[in-house]
DNA sequence: TTTACAATCTCTAGTGACTAGAGGTTCAAG
DNA sequence: CTTGAACCTCTAGTCACTAGAGATTGTAAA
């Protein structure tokens, strides 16, 4: 049994976000002391460790709840488990395209003007004005 | 002299996303007809491009704020844009780096369990549950 | 000219996933 | 028994919008 900020240290979690995860209820409300302070244990760790390791990887905290709650229910769990996590590779691969479509234009921008001064006008300033020099719709 | 309504289409941002551009002071505050009606001419259309055009590449409101008050004095404007858009740069390029990563386990996690029922455990509840698993830090 | 109705106005509140702070209580070490 | 770090709840703030209520205005057809 450890508290909150013990917890906090080990999941690497910060404490008023553990509350809030509780909140929202991907944490089962904590045991508490005769004092009401949180005490948790090894399941409660697991859990935390789990909801980490999904928010890292970009799920949604809704995501989350539907995984927990395939969690809880093992039958057939494999396939929806599975189509949450295709969903959110989909969605990571989407933004992935997007930022380098924006990396790319960027690049451009910033190697218009730099030490060598061709200071007739801003090629950043001039970059973002003038939309057609653009090679991505955006 | 158009409307709202009209800026919005031409643009492809929404009215209360351009009121809310006036209230941040992207745009100045704009005319008005005599019933309290804004209304916009072909310069008002060209700022609101170019903040629509930074909002793209992600650019925060606070660093637009920062490009606008450099296109107003011209002087030495080119070095100090050119710095924000590096910025802008190097987080997009962490950005795409910690996709990359995510996207990776992801790939892995959902090959785990699809059509053909190893149905022993849910592969992906499994790799989200155990950290060791993770080819990355994170 | 009147009427209809889409578009506009302001204002408040909600979103997601936290983070910060106030003001008060509890735990554990010395 | 005292100290003080850690805990508690609650409210409000963050960012960049988005949604909705309720009132007013602009404009085109009848």
């Amino acid at each position: 049994m450890f508290s909150i900020g013990e917890l906090s240290r080990r999941t690497k979690v910060k404490v008023p976000t553990i509350r809030y995860y509780e909140e929202m209820g991907l944490l089962v409300e904590a045991e508490r002391t005769s004092g009401n302070q949180r005490r948790y244990d090894k399941a409660g760790l697991e859990r935390l460790s789990f909801i980490r390791h999904a928010r890292d990887l970009g799920f949604s905290i809704e995501a989350i709840l539907s995984l927990i709650e395939l969690q809880e229910h093992p039958d057939r769990s494999c396939q929806a488990a599975t189509k949450i996590a295709v969903a959110q590779l989909a969605d990571v691969r989407a933004k992935v395209k997007k930022l380098k479509a924006l990396e790319r234009e960027l690049v451009r921008m910033a190697k218009g003007c730099d030490g060598h001064g061709v200071s007739e006008d801003c090629y950043v300033l001039a970059s973002l004005a003038d939309h057609e020099h653009c090679e991505n719709e955006h």
